[in-house]
DNA sequence: GGAAGTACGTACATTTTTGTAAGTATCAAC
DNA sequence: GTTGATACTTACAAAAATGTACGTACTTCC
C-alpha cells in the first residue's frame, strides 16, 4: 500500500488543474457546510447536535452528509459511545486542525473586513 | 451569487450566524469558481480569455458571472479598452489581494498535503 | 470567402446541492 | 402515555449552481 501519484500525469498537485484531487479537496473544505464545520469545531469537541445548533442552520441530513465526507479524508474524528441515547463527538484531526486554522483565517479576515467590503468603497 | 442580507444586527461579524453577511461573502470568496479566480489573478494582469484557458475548464458564462461578484466586491478590478476586438484586464484590487493570500494559502497546503489526505493514514 | 479570436449576454437544459418529512430505538420527564 | 431528545438514514422535492449553444461586431489570417 503505497502512496498513489496524486496528480494524474502532473508533476505537482496544482488546483487550477482541472483533474487534480487537490480541487475536489480543497472544494470540500472551502463548501458552504465544511468550511463551516472546521471553524466551529477548531479547539473543542462537539456531539452531532450540539454542533448543529452551533451552526444555526444546517439540516441533519447535510451535516450528516458533511461530517462523513470530512471524515473521510481524514480531516475530523467521530467517536461514538455505544449508549441507548446515541452519544457521538466530533473533533478534528491533526491535519483537519491545520485546514481548521487556514479556514479560520480566512473567515476571520472577512468578519474583520466586512464593514470595507460591504462598502465597496475598498476599491483601488 | 445573491443579494447580501440585512446587516448584522448583532454585535460582531460572524461566519457562524445563519444570518451574517460574513457568511455570504465567505463563500463568494470560497466558491468553486471564485477562489479560483483569485489564486489564478494572484500577483498578475489577466485577459478574461487568458483567465479562462488558466482555469482550464470554466464556462464564459461562470467566468463572467463569477468575475462580476467578485468585482461588485471589491476584490476584482475589470478595465475594458473600447478596441475592435474586445480587450478586458482583470487584476486585483487591494482587498482582494488579501483575500487571494488567504486563498491561496490554504490551496497551497492543500496541495502539500494532498499526499497526505489521499492515503487517510493521516488520522490521529 | 470562410474560420478563428475577443468578451461577453441570454435562453434553455442539466447537474449538483440542499432541504423536508418521516422513520428508528430507547430512555427520561411531564 | 404523549412528548422530546439523540444520531442518524432514506425517499422525495425544491433550489441553486453550472453548462450548452447561439448571437454580436468587428479584425486578422489562410
Amino acid at each position: 500500500m503505497k502512496d498513489l501519484p496524486p496528480p494524474p500525469g502532473d508533476l505537482a498537485p496544482n488546483v487550477l488543474h482541472p483533474l487534480c484531487p487537490s480541487r475536489q479537496v480543497l472544494q470540500m473544505l472551502t463548501s458552504r457546510w465544511g468550511a463551516l464545520i472546521l471553524v466551529a469545531l477548531a479547539g473543542r469537541t462537539l456531539r452531532f447536535s450540539q454542533l448543529r445548533r452551533e451552526l444555526g442552520d444546517v439540516s441533519e441530513r447535510m451535516l450528516a452528509q458533511t461530517l462523513q465526507g470530512l471524515e473521510a479524508h481524514g480531516m475530523v474524528r467521530r467517536v461514538a459511545h455505544d449508549v441507548v441515547p446515541p452519544h457521538v463527538e466530533y473533533s478534528l484531526t491533526l491535519i483537519g486542525d491545520e485546514a481548521a486554522g487556514l479556514v479560520r483565517g480566512l473567515a476571520g479576515w472577512v468578519e474583520r473586513r466586512l464593514p470595507d467590503i460591504l462598502s465597496v468603497a475598498s476599491q483601488r
